[in-house]
DNA sequence: AGCACGCCGACT
DNA sequence: GTCGGCGTGCTC
């Protein structure tokens, strides 16, 4: 017999589409994914409804090509959550359903992941502070709790023993964990303790083995799951408890496509499932430090002490203003002392490369890449300049291109020239650095180099974003933040919030075990707050404050923006495209404010012309549906592409 | 988002 | 004369 399959396919189409297929060959079920023709082209589908009869319409109905999957993927719980997403985050179910489902072909064998040599659990005894954690989360009727601790405090231990519990109740638990190497150690922790109960969805995995996990996941073989962001989508049928470790972490937002956040998902499962959300970071988001104000919406719960016994490092300024090296006399003193002790060293610099910045000192004239409007990097041992945007490189100049004058500068440094910097002031120590350009090649190199300096064998470790977080070794007495300014400088209302949590952060790493770990936070804004408030270590009192800024000026999380970059080849189709839009919302939305059609921050990517529309709002209700019904309308022209990014997390 | 079709410019 | 630029339209 034939019977007809209703499907979405994975491009920015809310349309569903229709195919048949033959009753006797392959038997369909929604929540199968298809191989459909598509256009000219072969592409997978997720069929969401089998029908008996072809529906009416002016189109020619094709045969599917083959089935892909023998059961069901996902179910109707599943697609609601996905059209709730398309909804909220303005994309389409196909495109949704194509994120929260991994890709890959039919069942596999399992993956990497043998949990049979697992070591028994060691019997941890819970300080006061954590048992009071578990018993307030597991005892109490409120369904959203935050623990909020210093980094040492044993945040990880309280989230497992409520896993545990929930699952010996017979519920499902995910964990969610920022996207890095953190991810490694964690995920063998957890491993050894929750054996063969638990699924691990780790960016290492092949798509087959992905599929496997999610296999045993949708068939309830195990009752913990832990992953980074798009595990929030596990499909357990009983889940009762999420965990956010490190909330705050920007990569539980989502860079493209559905731009959802894992955080906001994971409120919308947990409050439709009716079990509980559980969140935890030494430095909240604003949003988070909102809710806690209220305990019938958040209930906060503090961790004060260093489980290790080491107590928070002592942090110290040091006053660039005057200094024009990468090291100020402050910094270096200590470092030679702490290298002589035999402790270890961390540097941090969130900028990798040689120098960022030519300038002409005769006509003025600034080098930039040619398709981006963004200074090029140059990065000496390849000795290329590189667009850190879109990649193009090329051959640095040493005269100026615009006029020729020969009195021209590289300035400002980055990482490769701290490396090269510390190779003179301390050559008789070994020095590491990490950051995306000593890694990409191969990913074995970020371990084998953390595990030569946890060895011992390097004494300074110099690194961007990637030291920063959830490294834990014993014997570093000394951090030092290069250059604590370098985010301030940026263009966006949570500039503050992201330098201050970067301080923190990366103080945590020093002293983990030793009483006497030390900072040094090199700055020639050490007035800002963002600085002087992490410096002080007074955590509560900078979210205070920031809380306070965001409530005189209506930022959030005292109301919702949206975030909307028109952008085009062509400069001027897109400056129409985007006034056009512009002009549209103001009339269409009410109670929303509507700024722009302005250039972005940085106007050109990747040869693309942006400029975006910002929306704000207290009213986010109102704002969302009525941009769901102006975007419904408005057609753009085909050389324009849109991208709407719901509550953005940055705005270039 | 792809991909093809189609109609105007500078090249073996 | 053709190769190929990107404007326009479509996908059951």
């Amino acid at each position: 017999m034939t019977k007809y399959a209703s499907v979405v396919v994975p491009v920015p189409l809310r349309t569903e589409f229709t195919y048949s297929f033959e009753t006797d060959s392959v038997d369909l079920l929604p929540g199968m994914r298809v191989m459909v023709p598509f256009g000219n082209r072969k592409i997978q589908a997720y069929v969401i409804d089998v029908l008996d009869s072809a529906p009416s319409g002016d189109f020619e109905i094709k045969p599917i090509i083959r089935a892909i999957d023998k059961e069901p993927l996902f179910d109707r719980k599943d697609y609601e959550l996905a059209l709730w997403m398309e909804k909220f985050y303005f994309s389409s179910r196909g495109e949704i359903l194509d994120t929260m489902i991994p890709g890959g072909r039919r069942d596999v064998v399992y993956g990497a992941l043998d949990a049979d040599n697992a070591i028994p659990r060691p019997d941890v005894v819970l300080s006061g502070e954590q048992e009071n954690a578990v018993r307030t989360v597991m005892d109490s009727d409120s369904s959203m709790f935050y623990l909020f601790g210093v980094t040492g405090s044993g945040k990880t231990e309280v989230f497992l023993r409520c896993a545990e519990e929930v699952i010996s109740r017979g519920g499902q638990v995910i964990y969610l964990v920022p996207e890095i190497t953190l991810t490694h150690q964690l995920a063998l922790q957890v491993l050894k303790r929750f054996k063969n109960n638990v699924a691990v969805l780790h960016s290492g995995l092949t798509d087959s083995q992905r599929i496997a996990q999610w296999r045993k996941i949708k068939r309830s073989e195990v009752g913990l799951v832990i992953g980074a962001r798009s595990a929030v989508f596990a499909p357990f049928s009983n889940l009762k408890m999420i965990i956010i470790d490190e909330e705050h972490e920007n990569s539980y937002k989502s860079g493209n496509a559905p731009r959802y956040h894992a955080r906001q998902v994971a409120q919308k499962r947990i409050s439709d499932c009716g079990g509980k959300l559980l969140m935890g970071s030494a430095t909240p988001s604003l949003e988070a430090w909102h809710l806690m104000q209220d305990p019938s919406k958040m209930v906060r719960i503090n961790l004060t002490r260093r489980v290790g016994g080491g107590s928070m490092p002592k942090v110290v300024v040091s006053d660039m203003t005057r200094e024009n090296g990468i090291f100020g006399p402050l910094l270096q003193e200590k470092m030679h002392r702490t290298l002589a002790d035999g402790k270890q060293v961390i540097l941090f610099l969130n900028r990798r490369g040689y120098s960022y910045y030519f300038h002409c000192r005769s006509c003025g004239y600034e080098l930039k890449c040619p398709h981006c409007d963004v200074t090029m990097t140059y990065h000496r041992r390849r000795n290329l300049l590189q667009c850190h945007y879109c990649g193009h490189s090329q051959r640095p100049v040493s005269s100026c291109p615009q006029c020729g004058s020969m009195d021209v500068m590289y300035s400002g440094f980055g990482t490769e020239q701290v490396e090269q910097e510390l190779q003179r002031l301390f050559p008789l120590y070994r020095t590491a650095r990490l950051d995306t350009d000593t890694v990409s090649s191969d990913r074995s190199n970020i371990q084998r180099t953390l595990d030569d300096f946890r060895e011992g064998k390097i004494n300074i470790l110099l690194g961007t974003q990637m030291v920063a977080k959830g490294l834990n070794f014993p014997n570093v007495r000394l951090v030092g933040i290069v250059m604590a300014d370098s985010g301030l400088m940026i263009p966006d209302f949570r500039a503050e919030e992201r330098t201050f949590d970067l301080i923190v952060q990366v103080s945590g790493r020093s002293g983990r075990s030793d009483s006497a770990g030390e900072v040094v936070v090199q700055t020639r804004m050490k007035d800002n707050p963002a600085i002087s408030y992490a410096v002080n270590g007074d955590v509560e009192g900078f979210f205070d404050m920031e809380l306070g800024v965001r409530k005189d000026t209506s930022f959030p999380p005292f109301s919702r923006m949206v975030n909307i970059v028109v952008r085009s080849t062509n400069a001027a189709a897109a400056r129409k495209a985007a006034d056009d839009l512009a002009s549209l919302l103001r009339g269409g939305l009410k109670d929303t404010y509507v700024y722009g059609a302005a250039e972005c921050p940085i106007e050109k990517i990747r040869a693309s012309y942006r400029f975006q529309i910002l929306l704000r709002s207290q009213k986010p209700a109102s704002m969302l549906s009525g941009l769901n019904r102006v975007i419904g309308e408005v057609k753009l022209p085909y050389n324009v592409s849109m991208d709407i990014d719901v509550d953005p997390v940055d705005l270039l």
